[in-house]
DNA sequence: GGGGTTCTGTACCCATCGGTCCAGTTCCTC
DNA sequence: GAGGAACTGGACCGATGGGTACAGAACCCC
């Protein structure tokens, strides 16, 4: 609960945060014991009750975390024109062909599976993809005011199927073996 | 693993899937023991262990259970016309605003909570959306033959494609507390 | 450098949960 | 209706995992 404030508890926290992410998306968060972020994190238990209240606000750092790692990704591309927008989702879908083994959106497969687990994450979810969201319709706005997208669409409505598509994309189960994600016909051009 | 032979026994197997299938959808898959099955079905441990061989199993029969009711409802309507697809989806669409609480789709709820947890269940997983996806796309071909649909296209990727969007719109975590799913701007003008 | 705060290591507790066992009951078949 | 197979009930077990307690070490500030 209580933010570290010496350089040292700040290093802790953020070292368990980012193991606990790491293993979180690769195995899923009910694989994940508190125990196997301390081996992997090389800290003892009383750390991580020392800095969270227990698994569910760590599993809400994480989301945060991944929030992180996606805005930042995203935030690669100019994303107030549509070659940046291409540009930036088709990375998003690079990423997810590259790495070995099918894991999914780095946000939406840790939120997916934690949705149901209390209203407290399930609060924290819709807050980090508000975020994300927000983020999209930003840069549509700003498009409007460039002209370049039409004045009477919904910056909003846009940004939150776009984000849907891109869940349904990269979450949903792969058909096969091979675990790449679901090609989807392109738009540009 | 030996399926019933008795009368008594199919029922039992029946009432057992089928309320593991209800729990899981309504609290996670996680959040449901085995306990609260026995429980909520009126049936004894040794009648699980008797059916399947273990939770892992019993969570494959649900995938299987969900799947049918998907089918199930798709099946009411003419998939092979834009306008019976327009309804079918519209239904799943309605369905899940009218339903108390925001739960996703049926099977991709379930399946996404699953995916990482063992390469059995991502198998199963993997099975159960083929089979949808394939019944989507043996309407579009059949599409194709009466000339609804453009002969170049491909069904399947297109019938891979709507899944996904359906998925990403259903499952993606609520933005706001109304839990209602994403509303996609509608291509049906 | 001394004292109080922050941080760390580890042993321990207890609830839960998946899974086993076995004796007893019901049901089919001849 | 007798015998064997299919089915059922519930007590029991071991492992795991989240969470607590507490003493000791490191750090910061005066």
């Amino acid at each position: 609960m209580p933010e570290p404030t010496t350089r040292r508890g700040k290093d802790t926290k953020a070292r368990i945060v980012e193991l606990a992410a790491a293993l979180m998306y690769e195995r899923g968060v009910n694989a994940t014991s508190i125990d196997d972020i301390l081996a992997a994190s090389g800290t003892g238990k009383s750390q991580t009750y020392h800095y969270s209240s227990g698994k569910e606000e760590l599993v809400s750092e994480v989301l945060r975390h991944q929030l992180g790692l996606v805005l930042d990704q995203q935030s690669l591309f100019p994303l107030d024109t549509w070659q940046g927008i291409a540009a930036g989702f088709q990375a998003m879908a690079d990423m997810q062909q590259n790495q070995r083994g099918y894991r999914g959106c780095p946000l939406g497969s840790i939120a997916g599976e934690v949705l149901h687990q209390s209203d407290f994450l399930r609060g924290r979810t819709a807050d980090a993809f508000s975020r994300w969201e927000s983020f999209l319709a930003d840069g549509l706005r700003t498009m409007q005011t460039t002209g370049l997208l039409r004045g009477d669409a919904d910056p909003d409505a846009l940004a939150g199927a776009t984000i849907a598509v891109l869940q349904g994309g990269t979450c949903s189960p792969p058909r096969s073996a091979t675990y790449a994600p679901c090609a989807m016909p392109s738009p540009w051009h």
